[in-house]
DNA sequence: AAGTTTGTCAACCATTTGGTTAAACTAAAT
DNA sequence: ATTTAGTTTAACCAAATGGTTGACAAACTT
């Protein structure tokens, strides 16, 4: 046997059921495609992944876990509020750059399977956002940011890292622009969107 | 025969495939079961739409009509720009909750087929956003608002108002609500988009 | 060296799926 | 009453697809 150079092939499957389940989705996914992808034959991706479902869950979780840590720093992170937005603002955008298809993936399968939601609360893979509340919450009275509930607050600071990405095609359409300006547009973007939330809540 | 009534079978047979295909995305949704919905024979499905194909087109079509006009209204109504953030913002919001699988349908599909988009621009279903560009500029100018770039203004009141529908699941887990606690966060997001977006850029 | 375990592949299989066909049925028109 | 055109169905079909099997090879174990 191949001395398990650090499983070349495990791997290999893995990184190319990556690649074509994020941009495919889990239903229109082939299994040869796969397979001709990692250059190996279709036996193997059940010799090391028993079946479709578990090879897509294995690749879901992975890419889910890459997203985590990202939205538990706005959430835990022990900062100021002005400087989470603009530290998960930068990051994540800088980050998604690279990644591009993730988001609309998990998004995606998010919301075929609902109950994957219920899965991955189960195995705490997902941050909850108490500390953050208390802390806008905090703030509010503090006369430091305008009154916004903190479930509000978050939600628009996710909506504005994230859709961005995932309306893309859509909002390139709108606004009439090829795929260079819009990844420019997107690159503004991670600073652009912090002043634009931190404008609207700070009180001056 | 039956002197097209007004095409029962036919209009059943799309209002069927919009469910399904909302529901599943094109890959995953079956004749079948579109079939079955509709509670008649799948070959009527070919006898009305010829292909799998042609009725996801008719139903991709019906669907993103809907949204186009909600679209033109924030670019060419003869409004203030504020006051078109208002309108857009509680229009769309109340227009999604009734139908919750729209956004995520087209974007999908948008994601999924690129080429859609220039197709649709091509058909001139696609608004473009010179008329709101102006405006913004001419506000920014006059000082009315703050400076900053048409497209990022409009990235970030497509983002507020689509993603918190299309993230539903995502954000659910997050914050840790019940669907309907979370429906009633979007009830009030009809106003709170519109707060939010203005206190950013308005001058006072 | 013999035997065991692990890895790889080509061929195969059962099921699902989109799509077709030909016949039956319906109701208006002649 | 018969024709005619549209509508509906059951039975089929070919291709695609996820998955299995058995042979075989390449280490590792003893």
């Amino acid at each position: 046997m191949e001395t398990k150079e650090q499983g070349t092939t495990e791997s290999a499957i893995l990184n190319s059921a990556k690649a074509i389940f994020e941009k495919k989705g889990m239903a229109a996914a082939r299994m040869q495609e796969i397979a001709d992808e990692a250059g190996i034959n279709k036996s193997m991706l059940h010799y090391y992944y028993r079946s479709k479902q578990l090879l897509f869950e294995a690749v879901f979780k992975s890419a889910f876990s890459m997203l985590a840590p990202q939205l538990n720093e706005i959430i835990n992170a022990d900062t100021s509020i002005f400087e989470k937005i603009r530290n998960f603002s930068s990051n994540y955008v800088a980050f998604v750059l690279k990644h591009p298809y993730l988001p609309n993936f998990i998004i995606q399968e998010l919301n075929r399977n609902p109950d994957f939601v219920k899965k991955l609360i189960a195995e705490k893979k997902f941050p909850n956002i108490s500390k953050f509340r208390q802390q806008v919450n905090e703030k509010v009275e503090e006369g430091v940011i305008k009154p916004i509930k903190a479930e509000q607050l978050f939600i628009n600071i996710i909506s504005l890292n994230i859709f961005p990405f995932i309306g893309a095609p859509l909002l390139k359409g709108f606004i009439n622009v090829n795929d260079d300006t819009y990844k420019q547009l997107m690159e503004d973007r991670k600073t652009e969107i912090a002043d634009f939330i931190i404008n609207s809540i700070k009180i001056k």
